[in-house]
RNA sequence: GGAGGAAUGGCAGAGUGGUCGAAUGCGGCGGUCUUGAAAACCGUUGUUCGCGCGAGCGGACCGGGGGUUCGAAUCCCUCUUCCUCCGCCA
């Protein structure tokens, strides 16, 4: 969320900044102003009157050191009325603080000014695209047949098991799966991430923390029993291990990358897009995350983008990145760049990664900052996470386009994760 | 799951109702000494909110929440976590 004197003092900006993210609401900010204010006055007399209490408290307890009982029972009679007053005024004081801060996760980040207008989707600015679309030969097939054809991916199967969109991957299907989480995770280890294997359920805090809950409560899987929601994406418990941390400036970039498996509801999805693989409940993905320097988030950001592009590349997909518009842009994040790959069969564009800068709006839920060497105030880092990549849509691109009369070509860099003489499925 | 014990500053560890935000040690930072370093000595060293132009002042925080009291790190309730033992188990 956004910091108060941040509020205070950039009020136009933000209320600019929110009209781009179509968020029109800007009495929300004025009550956040007003009621830090009357916060303030709240507190300020709170803090006058403990002030006093703690100064009688201390004479009460000189006087019965001296043995004036007397005159510490009269200075005790005092104290009661004060007391009264206090207990309503921190009762007022701290609900203000509650409303304030229900007010405060009701506002989205701000984007950055590179951001476009926009509604929706289809207002996304496309920044360049790179591949080449294969030409599909007679009687190709969408990815969910290719599955079933190869004996791949066991979708009804898994509606027995536990119900739609939780696919059951198996023999080379499984395998190929495993080569690409495996190919994925070497890449990124490579490129400097600290491989992190976390776990897949996460408490109340750590939903808060990257922005999950109170807002998309109902996109998690919750175990009610225990309190405990199933993640979503590895974002969640990464970006959670810096909660409630103060790094030091020389510690940064902090950069992760997990594997895990992700659990979404996908409450209100239908129809063709949730055929196959194009939405799942169930899907791996690999996540690359990062802490970084206020000053140098952007450049990080741009570095995530190309190490994407990369992944991509060497898979031999065609793609195109997208700069996410205003409306479509998360709740929390400032920038977010789309990674789209061309389903040939489906003739259509699937969205395989985001890669996002959150700047301190995930930092000042998690209370994450760092300090500047010989600075004697932390101050709020920056947090960028992008998919290094989402798996099932990656899985039905590659069965697509690589698809041929010998079977589906496995991608040269996922052989030696195949076993030896795998260049093909078939 | 059952029984017992514990949770204090970066770490270790005192403190069982009255200047305790907290002794002491270690570590960190600054300094003296030294050609330099070590040792020694001196100083300094948590987070946070508010008021103030500022020097500064006030408040909160001893795992979390609640309670008793004029006053709580200290007493009570509750939750969480960790340790030991038993049970179960991959």
């Amino acid at each position: 969320m956004l910091t108060i004197p941040f509020i205070r003092e950039n009020k136009d900006a933000i209320l600019k900044g929110l009209e781009i993210k179509n968020f029109h609401s800007p009495e929300l900010i004025d009550q956040i102003i007003e009621l830090d204010n009357e916060r303030r006055s709240l507190q300020v007399k709170t803090n006058e009157l403990q002030a006093e209490m703690n100064r009688l408290s201390k004479e009460i307890g000189q006087l019965f050191k001296s043995g004036e009982k007397e005159k510490a029972n009269q200075v005790k009679e005092q104290t009661t009325s004060i007391k009264q007053q206090l207990e309503t005024l921190e009762q007022d004081l701290q609900a203000a603080n509650m409303q304030l801060n229900e007010l405060l996760v009701q506002v989205p980040n701000i984007p950055h000014p590179s951001v476009p207008a926009g509604k929706s989707d289809a207002d996304n600015m496309e920044i360049r695209r790179g591949g080449d679309i294969p030409k599909l030969p007679e009687g190709s097939m969408p990815h969910w047949e290719l599955a079933k054809k190869y004996k791949l991916i066991d979708f009804e199967l898994g509606v027995k098991i536990t119900g739609a969109g939780f696919p059951v991957y198996r023999g080379q299907g499984a395998k190929l799966q495993r080569a690409l989480i495996s190919w994925f995770l070497d890449m990124n280890t490579s490129a400097g991430y600290e491989e992190i294997l976390p776990p897949l359920m996460v408490n109340e805090a750590s939903g808060f923390g990257t922005g999950q809950l109170p807002d998309k409560e109902g996109q998690m899987y919750h175990a009610t029993l225990d309190n405990l929601y199933l993640i979503p994406t590895a974002e969640v418990p990464v970006t959670n291990i810096y909660r409630d941390v103060i790094l030091n400036a020389e510690d940064l970039p902090v950069k992760n990358t997990a594997y895990t498996p992700c659990f979404r509801r996908e409450a209100g999805s239908y129809g063709k897009d949730v055929r196959g693989l194009n939405r799942v409940h169930q899907f791996d993905k690999v996540e690359i995350v990062q802490i970084q320097h206020p000053s140098r988030s952007y450049e990080a950001l741009e570095e995530m983008v190309l190490h994407v592009e990369q992944l991509i590349i060497k898979l031999g997909l065609p793609y195109r990145i997208l700069e996410l518009c205003g409306g479509d842009l998360s709740f929390t994040s400032a920038l977010t760049y789309d990674f789209e790959v061309y389903s040939a069969a489906q003739d259509k564009w699937l969205e395989v990664s985001s890669v996002s800068n959150f700047e301190s709006y995930q930092a000042n839920r998690l209370k994450l900052r760092f300090r500047e060497a010989g600075e004697k105030r932390p101050m709020l880092a920056h947090t960028l996470n992008g998919s290094s990549l989402a798996l099932p849509r990656i899985m039905a691109a590659l069965l697509e386009n690589n698809q041929g009369q010998e079977g589906i070509a496995i991608p040269e860099v996922l052989q030696p994760y195949m076993g030896p003489g795998n260049v093909r499925i078939s």
